[in-house]
DNA sequence: CTAATAATCCAACGTTCAATGGAATATAAG
DNA sequence: CTTATATTCCATTGAACGTTGGATTATTAG
C-alpha cells in the first residue's frame, strides 16, 4: 500500500517531467516562442532558430511527444503549431520566472533597451487606451503571415525589411510605437532605432501578441 | 551584427531553459512540491521523497543554481524553501499544462479519485463561503509544521497519522473536507476513505495551500 | 578534545540527450 | 516515370546528467 503510493507518486512527477524536459533545450523554447506567433512550416522554424531542418524536425517531434506542439501537413509542407494558448501562456509564465530569479537575464534584457530610443515603459492597458483614442500609432513590424495570425488592436502591419521604404506612410506628428515578437525579439529594437533616426518618434513595446493574451487583453485576428 | 543578435537570443533563451533544467527531473518536481507546504531541513525532503540524503542534496543544489530555491543553517541542519511564492505558481501552473496535455497523467489522477468517497468536486470559492458558514469542516490532514507554514481559513490541523485516535473531536452531523498537499497526495484520499468507513461524510479537495494562493484565495500563517 | 550527526563535495559509472550525416519517405512538378 | 523538394527516420559521436559510494566540512553533544 504505501509501496504502491511511492509508485503513483513517481508516475504522476514523471508524467509533469515530460513537460519540463521539452522546455529544457534552448532551442526548443525559441521554436515554441516562434510558434507563438502563429503556425509555421518546419524549413521557416528552422531558418528563424539558425538551425539545421533535421534538427529542428527532431526538437520538434519532442514537443510533439508533450503534446505541446501539432502538426498539420498541406501538400510537401508540414506546418507546425501550439496545441492551444495554454502553451503559450506558460512560455510566458517561464519566462517571466526566469527574468524574475535569473539576474544574468535581467542584465542582458537591459542591455537590450539601453539605446536611447526607450523613453518610458508603457502597459499594455495604458497603449490599448492611446491606441483606441489615436494618439499614438502601433506598428506591428513583424512578417505580415504573424501579423495576420494575430495582431494588437488598432495595430498596422509593416514588416521590418519593408520599413525603410515605407517611412511615407507613418506619422510624424505623434509617437510610434513598434512591437513584434516579444521581449527576446529584437525587431521592434531595430525599428525603433531607425525610426528615432530618421526624426520619428518611436518607442518599442516589449511585449508581444502571447504576453498581450496572457494578461487578458484582446487579439485581433484576420478572417 | 545579425550575427551579435544571434549570440544575445541564444543566452536569452539559454537562461531560461536553466529554468526547465531545473524542473525536467521528477525527483526536483517533487521537492518542489514538498517546498510548497514550508521550508523543510534536507533530511525531511529526502525521507518525504524517498531518496537518499545525497541524492536530495544534489538535486537542491541544481534548484538552488536556477534560484527557485534558497537555503538557510540553524544548527546542524540546512533549511530549503522556494525563494518566492511565484515558484510555487509556476509549479502549479506547469502541473496545470501537463494534467490539460497529457493523457496518461489524467488518467493517473482520475484512478486516485475514482474511490467511492468522491462526491461532488467543489470550487475554492464555495468552500470558503460553506466554511466562513460553519456548513462545513474543513480538514488539514498534514504534518503540523506544514499547516503552521500555511493553511486553510478556518481549517483545523489533524495530522493523518493522529486521525483514528482523534475521531471524537470530528463532527458527524455535517460534511467533512479534508484536504493535504495538492492532487498528487495520497493523504487526504486516505483520510476521506477513512472517516467514510468510520461513518462521517467526508470528501476530499483536489486543492492544497499552494494552488489555493495561485487562485487568489486567502492563505492564514500562524504567528 | 573526541564522537556523532547533518550536509556537501568529489570521483566514477551508466544512461540519456543534442547534434550531425546518410538513407528513406512522401508529395509535387516536369 | 523521373526528378526535385520537404521532411522524417536511423545510426553515431561527444557532452551532459542522474545516481551512488567514499571522503570532507561544519556543528553539537559528551
Amino acid at each position: 500500500m504505501k509501496n504502491s503510493g511511492r509508485q503513483v507518486k513517481d508516475l504522476l512527477y514523471a508524467q509533469v517531467a515530460r513537460i519540463g524536459k521539452a522546455v529544457c533545450s534552448p532551442k526548443r523554447l525559441e521554436l515554441i516562442d516562434l510558434l507563438c506567433q502563429g503556425e509555421k512550416p518546419v524549413e521557416r522554424l528552422a531558418a528563424e532558430a539558425q538551425i539545421s531542418l533535421k534538427l529542428a524536425s527532431a526538437h520538434l517531434k519532442e514537443l510533439r511527444l508533450a503534446h505541446l506542439v501539432e502538426a498539420r501537413k498541406e501538400g510537401k509542407h508540414v506546418y507546425y503549431r501550439l496545441t492551444g494558448n495554454a502553451v503559450a501562456d506558460f512560455w510566458v509564465a517561464i519566462r517571466s520566472l526566469a527574468e524574475d530569479r535569473l539576474l544574468d537575464l535581467q542584465a542582458a534584457l537591459d542591455k537590450l533597451t539601453e539605446h536611447p530610443s526607450q523613453l518610458q515603459p508603457l502597459s499594455g492597458k495604458e497603449l490599448l487606451a492611446r491606441a483606441r483614442n489615436g494618439e499614438v500609432m502601433v506598428l506591428d513590424v513583424r512578417p505580415t503571415s504573424e501579423y495576420a495570425a494575430g495582431h494588437l488592436p488598432y495595430a498596422q502591419s509593416m514588416p521590418l525589411d519593408e520599413l525603410k521604404k515605407r517611412l511615407a506612410e507613418l506619422p510624424r506628428d505623434k509617437p510610434i510605437v513598434a512591437y513584434c515578437r516579444g521581449p527576446f525579439c529584437l525587431m521592434a529594437v531595430e525599428a525603433a532605432e531607425l525610426l528615432n533616426q530618421k526624426g520619428f518618434q518611436a518607442i518599442r513595446f516589449e511585449e508581444g501578441v502571447a504576453e498581450w493574451r496572457a494578461h487578458g487583453l484582446p487579439v485581433e485576428v484576420e478572417q
